[in-house]
Order: C-alpha cells, then structure tokens, then sequence
DNA sequence: CATGAATGAGAATTCATTCAT
DNA sequence: GATGAATGAATTCTCATTCAT
C-alpha cells in the first residue's frame, strides 16, 4: 500500500503570505472548524464554537476569514489541492492501474483513518455547500473524478482494462463505492474496532475489497 | 428491468386516518418540502418557502407539521417505507443474484429518473439531518444495507457470487457506485441529456455499468 | 355561618335573551374557559383548549363570544354581579357589623370551598387583565370594597366598631388577609387536608381567624 | 419607622462574576424589565420593549439572559432575597413583636413608596409565573410567610400575642391585609396624593392601621 | 348553528457580522 | 492584533380570529 502520498494530505499547506504566528492561527482556526463541522455540520455550526475550540476570541475569526462561508471553502481548497496532488503522483507513476487504483483507494481510505474529521466535512458537508455548485470548487472535484478517468482510460488503452464500459460511469462507481464505505465508517454504520485485524486492518481490508470487487467483480470465477 | 416495484414509490402513502381533503393538503405540503428541500437545501428551506410552494399559507404548515423537522422526518419515514417494501420484493422473487441487483439498481436509478427530487432530498438531505442518527432512521438506512447484503448472501451461499469477500462491504461498495452515480445525476456532474440514447438511454447504461462492474470487474478477460 | 347567600354564587345567572339551548352552550363555554383559566391562566390558556374542555368545535367559541377577552370579562361581570348581589343582601341585613362580617368572610372562602376554579380566575386572572383597569370592572371591583367599608361605616356609627381608624384603610386590611388566606390555599401554600377537622373545618377555622384577628386584634388581653 | 433594611431593597445586588461595565449594563437590563413588567405586565411585554427601555439593541438582552423567564425569575430571586435578608434583620432585633410587626410593615409599604415597579412585578407578576410553583421560588415565597410566623409565634410565646389562635393564618391575614392595602396603591385604587398629610404621610398611616388592626382589632374598646 | 381548516400578524430566539476599546 | 459587547436581520413557531362548508 502507497505510505508517500497520503501523507501530505495531513499537513497544513499555505498560510498565505503573513507572519508565522499569523499563519499559525489562521490553521488553528481551520482545525477547529473542521472538527466543529466534522461534529455538529456547518450550518449548526456557530462561528463562537469554532472560536472557543480554536481557544481564541470570536471576533479574532473575522481578522482571518471573511465570513464563515470562506472558512468552509478555504478548508476545501487548500486541503482539497493537496489531495489532488497527492492523486496526480499517483496518477504519474509507472504502475498498472490496478496498482493506481488501489493506491487511490489507500489515499482515500487512508486520509480518513489519519482524520477522519477532514474527510467529513469533505464527504457530508462540501457537497452542500451552495459554493460547491460554483465553478471553482466543481471544478475541483471534477478533477478528482477527471483524474480516476484518466487512470481508467490509461488502463483501458494499455489493454488492462476492459474497454467495452464507459470510463466515466465506471469513475463514478470506484469512487462511490470507495465513499459509501466510508461514509459507513464516517456514520458508524460499521464498525471497525469490533472487526478482526483492528481498525488498520479494517480499513485495508476495505481498501482491497473495493479494488478487487472494482477490477474483478463479484461474480463467482465460473459465471464470469 | 424492474417495472413494478419501483412505481410504488412515487405513490403517496399513508397520510393518516383523517378526511381525503386533510391527507390530500398533508400530501401537497409534503411534495412541496421535497421540491424545496431539494432545490435549496434543508437549512436554506424556509417553512414559507414550503408553504409558497404548496399554495398555502403559512402558518398551515402547522396544522399538519409539529414543526420543519417533522417535515423532513415525514418525508423519510413514508418514502423509505414505501422504498424498502419494493427492495423486499425484490429479494423475494426467485432469480439469481445478479438479476436481483440489476433490480435494485433499477429500482434506485428510476426513483431518481421519475422523482429527482424525492432521491435528492433522500440522498443529499437526510443523511444530514440530526435524526439520520436515530435509532429509527438508522435502522432504516441499514435495512437497505442488509436487504442488499441479504442478496449477496444468498448469491454467496448458491455459488453464483465469490465467497471470498466480506458481503458487508461489499454491499457498500455495490451502493455506494450506486450513489455517486446518482449525485453525480444529481449534481449534474454528467449530463445525461448530452449522452447518446437520451435520459432514459444514460440512466439504462448506468444501471448496467454499475451491475456489470459489480459483478465482473473491470479488469479485462485476460488480466483477472 | 351564612348560608344563603353564598349558595347564589354557584348558579349560572344570565345567559341573555335567547334560547335555552344557546344559553346552556355558552354556560357551558364559561364553565369550560374558568377551568382552563384556573389551570393555565388566562394568557396561555387557547381557545381551543376552552373548546375541548367544553366539548365543542373551537370555531364555536366565536358564536358565543367576540374574543378570548370577553370570555375573561363575563365571567368577572356574571359572577361578580352574583358575589355583589350577594353582598349586599349580607349588608341589608339587620345584625351588628360583626357577624356581617363573618357573613362576608364566609361568602368569600364558601364560594372558593365550592367553586376553586372560579375564584382563583377572580382572584389571580382578572386583576391582571388589561381590563381592570377599565371603568367598568373597577367600578366592580371597588363596590365590593365600598360595600365592606359600608358595612364598617355602620359599625363605626353604632359604636360597635372603633372610630379611630380609616375604614377604606381598614377594608383592604380586611379584605386583603382574606385574599391572601385565599392565596395560599389557591397555591397550597397550605394544606388543608392535612389540618386538623378536614378541609371543611380548615375554612371555618380560617373565616373565624380573620373576623377575629380583624375584630379582636392579636394582642394578648392584657398587652391590648 | 424602621429606615435601615428596606433601602437594601433598592440597591441591586449580585451581577455575576463579571466586568463592572458588564454588571451595570445587566442591572440596566433588569431595571428596564421591571420598569416594563410594571406597566404591561410580563406577557404584555415585549422583549424589545425591554431593550428600548434599557436603550440597548434587541439581541443584547440574550447575551445577558437565557430568554425572558430568565429575566423574571432574576428579578424575583435577586430582588427577593434581598427583602428576605432585611426581613430577617427584622426578625433578629430584640423589641416586642408589635414593633417587629410595624418594620415589617414599613419595610413592604416603603419598598413600595420607594420602587413601585419592583413590588408591582413582585405583587402582580412573579405569582402568575409558571416557575412560583418552582420549589425554589415556592420555598421563597414561604420564606417570607415563616419569616413572620417566627414572630408571631415568638411573641405568643413571650405572652405578648393571643395564644389561641394560628400562628400561620394570622400570619396569611396580616401579610394579606398589607398587600391587598399595596395593591389598592398600586392599581390606585385610593389616592394617596388626595390623602392628608401626602404621599409619606399616607404609606405610613397604611403601615400603622394594618399593624394597629391587627394587633388591637377594630372592635369598640367595651366590645371586644 | 356547528365545524375545523385556513390565515397571518406577532413574538421569541438565534447567530453571523460589526465595531469600539 | 485581540477581545467580546453590540447589533439586527432572519426565521421559527404560536395562536387568536376568520370563513367556507
């Protein structure tokens, strides 16, 4: 499984052009409103939770955001293009798509078993955004799905995949199956402390079911 | 395809033991929260908005509703119900496991076509309720869950699927690509109108790409 | 004790010019309206619970009377006039101001032994009511008060009563232990029941209390 | 007359931890509350009656109160133990209980002279509260009537009151007597301003008949 | 008369945002 | 920068009153 790339996905990114102590606390602000969207959603979300979890005064959130709308989409972008670059060095390695494919499934899974706050505000509360129908943030997403595309079209070409399905559709399925199963994780509909193996374990066990339910289906060896 | 089952769900259901005209108002109220919540989000949804929509006036809505959240409950509770006894005679008809899916798939992917904004509310809006973690909402959700792995059980256990993956998640996986599909409907991601063989073509060719990737994987012939 | 006049408390008096029917319907109603009033109090009592108590529709309600408000001030006008009336046949009777007295203390805490309900609207709601201060209900409210001072006028005349203190002064003083000897068994502050003699002997016990502490004073004999 | 602990009355008292700014302007807030209650009565009253009143902004008052019961409930039980504290210093001065009584009487009387508002709200408002029947406001309200049946019973005790009669209806008709004698002032029932002597000389000719009634009674000296 | 569905003004409360210190 | 008091628009919910049947 791919250690290098998920990995960025947890580190703070920009901060701007500002002073260290003042990008410090911008990411201080970031922090607790992904975990205070992660808890309560973002409209039940109050600016003054984010504030008292970041430990900080709640008027101080205007000096660093504009309103409560650009802390959700700043979240989103700026942790967002890390994803994407994590997708694209996944995308560029000399592998076959099998092997990207369970590399993004890792990236996926993985980045919710580091922070499984960030991935849901990603998961449930982005999609609601009204900004996630503005182009800047659709278009984001759709580079996630152009991305998985890409690799599936790659793999089409290379002959490793079948060609005979339409790879955008196919997209939609890898990275639905991919979400639902965390989203199950994310609502607790399942329950990886109590599976065999641990939470790890757990989580790789789904990484691999998707990837191999993805590429070689369900069906028993004879009925293919 | 499925024709029967899935009609079932554009029929109102229950309404109460009261006159025709009360259950009819109730119904109207009822259509237009699903139009509002859908075209703005619950959050964003005014009990006037709904109240506009339905041609009514305001403070009716509380005739009928104890209050917005009710609303949103209501719309769960009647619609799922109505959802899931299609799901069960679905699992009951004696046909192999892969006919069933395809069922399943058809029976989601045409609530979708014939009410968008039933399953848009369904899919964007309830998970996001804070009674989506009530027990009775919880087991709702997980009795398509189970209904689904119930099938692949059975498939399993009949040899017609792999018995080397864990059905649960597996049933994930499989509604999950179901899902993103329908989002990605829902959002517009893809454009149906655009694609060959018109809406009711596109929808046909996900409900297969969906069941197809389920069942054979993507990988091609000589590569699995 | 007095038990004639008391006994006129209890019987619904007017009912207006129309027929038997609609008179016992709008008894009913404020039968019904002093029930909820003494259970809720006037502001949240609705008129719909009005209507359930009194078994009817609560569009009804609005047959019989203009508004919430004019329930609130017929039941002070009928069933006050009917307290007067009886008031004043206390007063015309030839007996020396102290068992006047009596007669009016009896008067006061007979009807709250018989009709609780009604006297805790008397004395908790209507005091309240905007319109208390309308002419009409003060006028009301003072003949009482001028009726009592009347009566320690006669007395003061006679030479049964001292000369030296204010008689409207005096009257409240009167009045008010009654009210508030009232109060508490209205709030059960005290307990009646568990007074030696019963609730029956309680409010014997407390009517001889205050015309003797009103009469007699609460220096000890020698002190006075 | 006693002047000392009825001016307690009028000093606000607790405020909270808080900055001396933020105490001031809670206090203006409760003032405000009391002015308004006074004149609408709390129903009547609006919450941005209260802010205009106050001269602050609508919202403020919810930085400073839960909602509007909060600010009732406060006034009753700051301003209440405060009376209570006085009442109590009464209790403890060693003169006869005739003298008790008249401070008694002198510290409800003048707290009225000196705050009308504030015993308007204590006398006509806080008793309709639905939390009066609150065990803590309950037991306050109690506090005052054991408060003055402690001095009625001490002064039987000491052979300077009648023993034959009950210490706490006495007590219920002395307290009564003195509010319904306030409440005449309050809804200006009588008319201090028109009395001889004026408004001073009045509040104490009140003060000295109810306690001289009570003590010595209003019958003629060669009838009692 | 009787019903109760329908109306909508009114009030409480919330909370994002501003601003004086 | 930092604070949190102050503001008031927005929204939910209540319920007296009206009105069509």
């Amino acid at each position: 499984m791919a250690r290098g790339p998920q990995l960025a996905l947890c580190s703070p990114i920009d901060g701007g052009p500002a002073s260290p102590a003042r990008r410090e606390k911008r990411e201080a602000i970031l922090e607790a409103a992904i975990e205070v969207f992660a808890r309560c959603g973002y409209h039940r979300a109050r600016v003054s939770d984010i504030a008292r979890e970041a430990g900080i005064a709640y008027g101080l959130v205007y000096h660093y955001f504009k309103n409560k709308e650009e802390i959700l989409s700043t979240i989103f972008e700026e942790r967002w293009s890390t994803f994407l670059e994590a997708l694209e060095a996944v995308e560029r390695r000399d592998v076959p798509a099998r092997e990207k494919l369970v590399s993004v499934a890792a990236l996926i899974l993985n980045a919710y078993r580091l922070r499984p706050a960030w991935v849901k505000v990603l998961v449930l509360e982005i999609q609601r955004s009204s900004r996630f129908a503005e182009p800047g943030q659709l278009r984001a997403v759709g580079a996630l799905f152009q991305g998985v595309a890409r690799i599936l079209r790659a793999g089409q070409q290379s002959g490793e995949l079948r060609r005979d399905l339409d790879p955008d559709i196919a997209c939609t399925v890898f990275l639905g199956g991919l979400e639902l199963a965390l989203t199950s994780l994310v609502l607790e509909l399942a329950r990886p402390d109590a599976a065999a193996g641990g939470a790890d374990g757990y989580y790789l066990r789904v990484a691999h079911t998707v990837v191999d339910v993805f590429l070689n289906g369900l069906a028993a060896g004879d009925a293919s």
